[in-house]
DNA sequence: CTAGGAGTTTCATTGGGTGGAACACTAGGG
DNA sequence: CCCTAGTGTTCCACCCAATGAAACTCCTAG
């Protein structure tokens, strides 16, 4: 399903041996791609760029970028601030809220997650797969809420969150491998996880429907997740909650998450009989 | 601002040197043009569409629209599903998230939102204006609320809802003028306004900061809506509230939608005293 | 079996895309 | 003041990426 696993090919160039030829690596890359590069070069940190700034960061020659920006611009992809420099288009956003799996799943389970975030009072994620990551696709909170890693629209690792866990434990198993294989992301606050006890912990997401994850950075927090599935049976994104660590104890926590998280499914279409067979509460 | 302003590709060369020509260049649209208006196809209504489809929609010969589309899949732009139709991809909805005016206001707002919707139960709306257009921003709903006209990611017009009023009373006058001039779109569900009484309006919102719209359809109800101010004192975004006609009286609403958009506004680095002047909660 | 439609590959042709060069403009720095 | 360095922009001759008709492969319906 995941269509590219291989990272993005418009940084292929500058790596390639043409020095050999002694001739320039000028162009020759497709229109589109360099288009698509000149969106990419924004990010959380950088949300306004200047042209200079875009043409660097995407590696294209200043008139090229400028004609390119020109076309995108008029289409809406991007908008020209006053002062010049240019940031993400409303219209961009606009086809991009028809992806089912970003928007898509939102629509649906938002009124859902409102309900367990009203209850618990506390941060309420929703998140799908995206390659070897996961991406947020909505985030609730309280403005007094405990500082949290992530934003909407960011990305974060398979292995050491519990939205992670639950995605990655509902993918196929080849894919699983592969994750698992890779040397495991350091991250700030997670203890890493070794490859047996992970394994055994997919198993136990599997068979639970939970993922429970306790970090201590960016503050003390425990997570509770509870996979989604969609009409086919598939895991189509996770549902977690996060709480400060000592709060709720995560087994008073977990049958609300998996209760929203089955709300949802179901307005997914899922059947749970079909493929699940009998699934339990987690035990407590 | 709607999709593409140029049209026809045979529009290349204004003094007609092609003439000697004699030949009919059939194609001449910019790739990114083409590209892009695959990206546009895509509807609420038509979230997934085939190949053909595709094709047929953005009026390019399918050869050519498989290669773009294999590069717009590549990058992530769209998605392939398991049926070999085609979706829009999370990874361009990533990039969209960093719209400054899509999740940008969204971001901050949402928290304050969230409260609003809590204490009332009822529609929460964020929008900007693109174009003559509303663009529909945020939406929180419980389950049971009422029928509401537009979705998350959605177009509404500017003279007929309460968020339209109030980004059209925001805007500078020049483009009020020809907003005013055009003829009014006609809507089911709200009576249309003659060009005073609209002047009237406009003026009455600017000066109360509240703009209120009743309309029949697609149920009876009522929205109450203020203006967000951005650090440079200009309307960045408007918010509203639709509950059904008859419920709570809409100067009861007033304040707490007031409430609410200055705060978010003071969020985004505003100064009600700077460029404001002094501001009056609405007559009760 | 035929017919038709969707998806894909091939390939000769050509015009859209290219980026160096040159321009205008602004902001410092000496 | 001139001078340099940076940005954004226009120009234009070269040429390769983009093009789409044609052909081919799968399907499914009749």
């Amino acid at each position: 399903m995941t269509a590219a696993p291989e990272r993005h090919p418009d940084s292929a160039g500058p790596g390639t041996p043409a020095a050999i030829r002694g001739k320039r690596p000028k162009q020759g890359e497709p229109v589109i791609d360099r288009a698509l590069s000149l969106l990419a070069v924004f990010t959380d940190r950088r949300r306004a760029l200047t042209l200079s700034e875009m043409a660097r960061y995407a590696d294209i020659p200043a008139p090229t970028a400028l004609r390119l920006i020109a076309r995108l611009v008029a289409w809406g992809a991007l908008e020209r601030l006053d002062d010049g420099r240019y940031v993400v288009g409303v219209r961009l956003w606009e086809v991009a809220s028809l992806s089912p799996r970003g928007h898509g799943v939102r629509e649906i389970a938002l009124p859902y997650l409102e309900d367990l975030f009203e209850v618990t009072r506390h941060h309420v994620l929703l998140a799908v797969r995206d390659g070897n990551e996961a991406v947020l696709i909505e985030r609730l909170s309280s403005k007094e809420a405990t500082e949290v890693a992530y934003r909407v629209g960011g990305r974060a690792p398979l292995r050491s969150t519990a939205v992670g866990l639950v995605l990655l434990a509902g993918a196929d198993t080849a894919f699983q491998d592969a994750v698992i294989r890779q040397p495991a992301d350091v991250e700030a606050g997670v203890d890493a996880m070794p490859e047996g006890q992970l394994r055994r912990t997919l198993s136990d997401v599997r068979r639970t429907g939970v993922a429970m994850i306790r970090r201590s950075a960016p503050s003390r927090t425990v997570s509770v997740a509870s996979p989604i599935f969609d009409a086919q049976g598939a895991v189509a994104a996770a549902l977690s909650i996060v709480v400060p660590d000592g709060a709720t104890p995560p087994n008073v926590l977990a049958p609300a998450v998996q209760a929203t998280a089955r709300a949802v499914s179901r307005n997914l279409g899922f059947k749970a009989e079909v493929s699940a067979g009998v699934r339990h509460l987690a035990q407590a």
